[in-house]
DNA sequence: CTAGAGTTTTATCAAACAGTCAATATTTCG
DNA sequence: CGAAATATTGACTGTTTGATAAAACTCTAG
């Protein structure tokens, strides 16, 4: 019989196994088409299983997405969950945008799945935001604010940089395509993205260390 | 009898009524679902007329969405092509970034819509991407690229610089629901976007303006 | 080895889907 | 007005889609 969630029961050795094939199909779809644009079939065809079989896993498509989705939302946040308030602002930051550049780079269709998601209003993944995301996001701003306020960076909204950090870093997985038209295919994806952090860091690091202390040029705004 | 591509003829007021109306729908539809995700029936629908009118103007529904993208792109790209060689640097760079936040704010539906195209790889628009977009990019780099040499602006890859601009600004239109969920509903969708609008200013024009001339700060990192 | 749990397949369904067609209704214009 | 051009509709087609039922097969623990 099949696992039912009340029980507690323990899952077989097939089960694992096809589960994360179907998984990982299904990221593929989903990440390339969104939820309604994904189809049962073309996930089954792409994890090698036949329709019906994977209905035996998951019994509804918006069981397979949720699957996907629970297991991603974690893992994205991640980086963030790391900014620690002990260290030093700018290393922590740097290692921040290194961080979520690699997730870029290294889980770019997870990264388009959450775009995409976002992008048609979130409406699997709302309360979710609103339960972990925003008390998450809260947290970090205010160490942001407190080095804001110790002078260690410059005094910006929080939550802008926050977002600033996101856009520019995910931009390299999910516009993708059109990265590669504009820079050509010279260069593999890693020297795009070694290209990128170079950038990156610059663009923000260099924007938030505090230039007042020395009197030299006066930093032009403050918030 | 229909109007045929062969034949060039004048369009009934009608014709232009209901395109009209059908373009709009479909932008909605599209811009929400991606191209798979999108059905002709809701877009006939939300277009307020029957699914065989609508297709006595599109016979196809990739025809509407080739109409939609076709009158999308020149517009999307108007902001970069103002960018002009012979304005200061500086004021011209935050008037772009002004007018590219000012479309993610007005146009939220035509962001999402291009973000859709992208995100599923640009399968229908890879070919303008190379085309068009390419090319502009080309120019205005090159013009960014004589203010650094010039030493109006630091140092930086011009490309990396378009592409931080304008995964920034369009965060604000394709990412809203996050955005709302972290900010708050309070302040209207006007004071969030005047936030940003300060926020990437400073993120930008006073990482650009150059800090060497004074003998204060030196600046960290040229590429 | 074998009984039962677990897995897979074949056949099937109703709904949704893109698109067609011929008949009807409406507008335009001489 | 009235005929031709244009616009709209209802009925329909073939296909895809999400989902189910039951039979057949395979694995595994005792």
């Amino acid at each position: 019989m099949k696992a039912r969630a009340t029980e507690t029961q323990r899952k077989t050795r097939i089960q694992i196994e096809n589960e994360e094939r179907i998984l990982d199909a299904a990221l593929e779809e989903f990440s390339a088409h969104g939820f309604r644009g994904a189809t049962i079939d073309r996930i089954a065809e792409h994890a090698g299983m036949s329709k019906p079989n994977l209905l035996y896993y998951f019994r509804r498509k918006q069981d397979i997405y949720e699957a996907l989705i629970a297991r991603l939302l974690d893992k994205w946040l991640e980086p963030l969950q790391a900014l620690n308030a002990v260290g030093d602002p700018l290393p922590e930051l740097q290692s921040y945008i290194r961080r979520k550049l690699e997730m870029a780079r290294d889980f770019p269709r997870e990264s388009r799945l959450f775009a995409n998601e976002i992008l048609q209003g979130a409406p699997r993944i709302k309360r979710l935001l609103e339960s972990e995301l925003k008390p998450l996001v809260d947290e970090k701003a205010e160490i942001l604010r407190g080095w804001m306020r110790a002078g260690q960076i410059n005094t910006v909204d929080p939550r802008h940089l926050i977002f600033s950090i996101w856009s520019t870093t995910q931009h390299y997985a999910d516009f993708d395509v059109q990265v590669q038209v504009i820079l050509g295919p010279d260069r593999g994806a890693v020297g795009r993205f070694e290209d990128a952090a170079r950038y990156l860091e610059t663009l923000f690091l260099d924007g938030l260390r505090p230039k007042d202390k020395t009197g030299g040029t006066p930093r032009v705004r403050d918030l």
